[in-house]
DNA sequence: AGCATTCTGTACCGAGCGGTACGTATCCGA
DNA sequence: TCGGATACGTACCGCTCGGTACAGAATGCT
């Protein structure tokens, strides 16, 4: 039973696409339900249908958010050592946040860092996503540490949770209309105090006979 | 001519501090008026006669909130070198985000990062408050060069970029609900990366006899 | 005492909010 | 060809938004 009934007029990924760009630019209070609808090109019972409501379009639109602009992620966890890890993800995020054809900064933040005590919760939901991603990130360096990749005495928590706050700021800065040139330079400073703190080994080292 | 007409029956200044907090929990679009107004203790007529309107009162929210409680800048930018003014600002910062008689975060970000379009220049106001804060880091650090106490091939702008995006992300993460303790650890592993990348002169080396 | 001046509280404004009822259009299966 | 099912557009819901009109209350000046 393909489909029964009338059919869509619409793309549900293509509309979802165009929500994200909207809670992204105006965060989940600024975007209003009329805001959204003429981005999506369709009327607000569509909407409801579709997707259910606002606070459910904005859920969704995070999950893709988080699926297609972040999936630099998981490229970066996938590299070898816990240096390139970093430095993919710091690098990669720069280029994200900055990208022309995309609001500037990060859904995750832009989204809203606070709200009105009715939408408490949507704030709550960000931070929790974000922080999410630093634990994913520890998990990560953890096992650095366990493959002897970092040394046993550095603290995977302690630095992703570093890195996720950089990461954090330059979201910050590229709202504010900061150049990607400029977000680079802070970048490789935070990679050079990572390397620093953690311990790491350099790409250098570790491929260049000691 | 002190007074005329009847007085006003609440303190001006006691209740712009409590919009400071409405405005800083819940951000600029966040705050209703009527929040604003059962918070100050006052009535809807009164804010206006005092402050103007929701924007105005927001504009002097936010002068007071960083003549109150950013005043620890100041007191970094007075320090005598530039790792210690360096220092005096992450570990500071990392206060003023979570004190516990105040909303964690920093009201320049929580204000709001994102608006709608109709509020678009909240945003960019408080953007442009920030990157202020940055220009003036960026000054110090280059009195630090023009003094010897950075040497000559520091970059302050971007070293100032690095910082500032370092308390952007700690404000961040703070009102998602982080610890002091552990925000912290993250602003000794920035300062170790700025001091590194700078190659400040770190208080030993400048006490102690080379 | 009386008046101009200023502040206070109530009650209200038009507009926009998120969300929905309902009649119509368009599809599939029988 | 017709009925069940789904999506569509219009027009509307109650509510809250930021902002204000207005009348009464409290002061200083004369």
């Amino acid at each position: 039973m393909p489909q029964r009934g009338r059919p869509r007029g619409f793309d549900v990924d293509e509309a979802l696409e165009r929500a994200v760009e909207v809670f992204w630019r105006q965060g989940y209070e600024g975007a209003s339900v009329t805001d959204l609808t003429e981005a999506m090109g369709i009327n607000k019972p569509s909407l409801y249908a579709a997707f259910g409501g606002k606070e459910e379009l904005f859920r969704k639109a995070v999950a893709r958010y988080a699926e297609k602009d972040m999936g630099y992620a998981r490229d970066a966890f996938a590299q070898p050592t816990a240096y390139e890890v970093v430095a993919t993800l710091l690098r990669e995020n720069v280029i994200a946040v900055t990208r022309t054809d995309r609001p500037a900064g990060c859904l995750s933040i832009q989204g809203g860092t606070s709200c009105s005590t009715d939408n408490a919760p949507i704030a709550g939901f960000l931070a929790a996503s974000r922080l999410g991603g630093e634990g994913a990130l520890a998990d990560r360096l953890a096992r650095a540490v366990a493959e002897g990749d970092l040394p046993a005495h550095a603290d995977p928590v302690a630095l992703a949770r570093f890195i996720m706050i950089v990461t954090e700021g330059q979201a910050v800065h590229a709202a504010a209309g900061v150049s990607r040139e400029d977000l680079r330079q802070a970048a490789e400073i935070a990679l050079a105090g990572f390397a620093a703190a953690s311990g790491a080994r350099l790409p250098e080292q570790a491929t260049r006979p000691v």
